[in-house]
DNA sequence: CTAAAACTTGACACTGATGTCAGGGTCAAG
DNA sequence: CTTGACCCTGACATCAGTGTCAAGTTTTAG
């Protein structure tokens, strides 16, 4: 698979999959002329960044916590500590936009309420 | 209230709260030297401006939906669509936040089990 | 009156993911 | 071999909110 191809599978650009790699999350072969190939699994490798990234993940920590290289071993105990940062930053995240689909939702209703008392 | 208060007060930076105000989200009388002042009201005003900052809505959405100025009654109509218009977009952020929550628990618990199995 | 603290405007820097352009190389079909 | 589609690297632009610095003014305390 081509980069042209693994852009069209999965909806991000070429130069995001580009700057995915510089970032170290994604890896590709390269052929004789420098082109990339990606192997299969890529499409979902690719989708799984992206969630993360859309989750408001940084490219730093999603290189942290899918390690593409195989020093896993090492920074296992780490690892498991940044896991949960990242799971409790996320859920503050949601608790503060629960917040705001409360205040939103409370707009909504006023507005609602003003639109039928005009009746 | 000078800024400086109200700074101490939200925690937003002395250049925040200028920047709001050039934005059109925050109000102020300025006294004989140009300075600003502001009537208590504000502090919560600016927290309901940071709240919805963090939620991701933009300075201009917020300039939208918190109308500053009194032409309240003109753009009402157009008002409740964009209410619901961003109401709708923090339930789908919720949702995509969700999903990446239990991708990172499911890396938790994943790790958890690998621990144990090395004891 | 004077010095320090607080304020003013204006401008430029940064971040991070992505767009876009330039100039050049590669690959596959005719 | 040639052409057109695709790819390469490198560089600069963008957005939005905020930090920061500079040079100057205002306020406040002594």
């Amino acid at each position: 698979m081509r980069i042209g191809e693994l852009s069209a599978a999965t909806g991000a650009s070429a130069r995001s999959l580009r700057y995915y790699e510089e970032q170290g999350l994604l890896s590709s072969e390269r052929g004789t002329g420098g082109q990339r190939h990606y192997a299969p699994p890529a499409t979902e490798r690719v989708e799984l960044i992206r969630t993360l990234l859309a989750a408001g993940l940084s490219t730093a920590t999603i290189r942290d916590v899918l390690p593409c290289v195989a020093d896993e071993a090492i920074r296992t105990p780490w690892l498991a500590a940044r896991l949960g940062e990242e799971l409790r930053r996320v859920e503050k995240q949601m608790a503060e936009l629960r917040r705001t689909r409360d205040i939103l939702a409370g707009l909504v209703d006023r507005y609602a309420v003003s639109e039928q008392e005009r009746r």
